[in-house]
DNA sequence: ATGCCTCAGCTCCTGAGA
């Protein structure tokens, strides 16, 4: 079984590119995240076209994710339940007896804006509704864009970026509380390349340079840690003409 | 340089992303 998560930065562009992708590699579940499309908007046509069954939620301009599947998602849950959230950012569901969370996670725009307290509130709902969802689901992986980095070797530059947004410690932190609950980085279980990033700037031929962060996470539970036999960035859409900023992130179980 | 790209939208500028 592979499982992916993809910031597609607006599934309008970008749908050519995602069933490219999924025609070169057919992961069974794939969580995107920054549709920029209302719900009447989304392909589901096309993608049923490429045997993909989806689950979406989308909301106009910023933010809705969704989830493809082979096989059908069941028990959907859309956003953090008890967590009044005017924004797309969340979809729950059962696939392949799998318990998948897609998320995207608030960007936070700067420590001391209105928009990094909400991201913080936002991270507390997440933590105490995943350790339910763990409770409940053994087998369980939380994947999407994090907006946040684990340390600096997620960080192209971390000197400069000491203490900006996604590398601030109180991110981290809420970072290192969602590890507490007993979920492992899929990606450092596995030997990656050095500077090993899911996210480059448009600007300043930030991709060429390989300037990045590794904002794109997938979590997975001590069950699926025992099925886990790979985890990396594919970073060849990133090449693409007119690319989304993010790369997808991957991982085989077996 | 509080910008550089890219995208959406009450679209020829602005807000947001990260």
């Amino acid at each position: 079984m592979k499982l992916a998560t993809w910031n597609i930065n607006s599934l309008t562009v970008r749908l050519p590119q995602v069933l490219d992708w999924l025609a070169v590699q057919p992961v069974d579940v794939l969580a995107l995240q920054e549709l920029k499309l209302t719900d009447d908007k989304f392909p589901a046509q096309a993608f049923a076209e490429a045997g993909y069954q989806a689950v979406w939620f989308g909301q106009k301009t910023y933010n809705g994710v969704a989830l493809l599947s082979r096989t059908p998602a069941t028990e959907v849950v859309r956003n953090i339940p008890g967590f009044e959230d005017d924004q797309a950012r969340v979809l729950g569901a059962t696939i392949d007896g799998v318990r998948v969370i897609g998320a995207y996670f608030p960007n936070g725009q700067a420590p001391d804006s209105d928009k990094f307290a909400y991201k913080m509130r936002w991270l507390d709902a997440l933590r105490e509704w995943v350790r339910d969802e763990m409770a409940a689901h053994e087998k369980l992986v939380l994947m999407g864009d994090y907006n946040i980095t684990f340390d600096d070797l997620d960080v192209w530059d971390p000197v400069g970026l000491a203490g900006t947004i996604h590398c601030t410690p109180e991110e981290r932190a809420q970072l290192q509380s969602l590890i507490g609950l007993g979920l492992s980085d899929a990606v450092r279980l596995f030997e990656q390349p050095p500077k090993n990033y899911s996210w480059w700037d448009y600007r300043d031929l930030a991709f060429r340079r390989n300037r990045g962060l590794r904002i794109d996470h997938i979590l997975i539970s001590e069950a699926l840690k025992a099925r886990a036999s790979a985890c990396a960035v594919d970073k060849t859409p990133r090449k693409n003409e007119r690319p989304s900023d993010h790369a997808p992130v991957v991982l085989t179980l077996d």
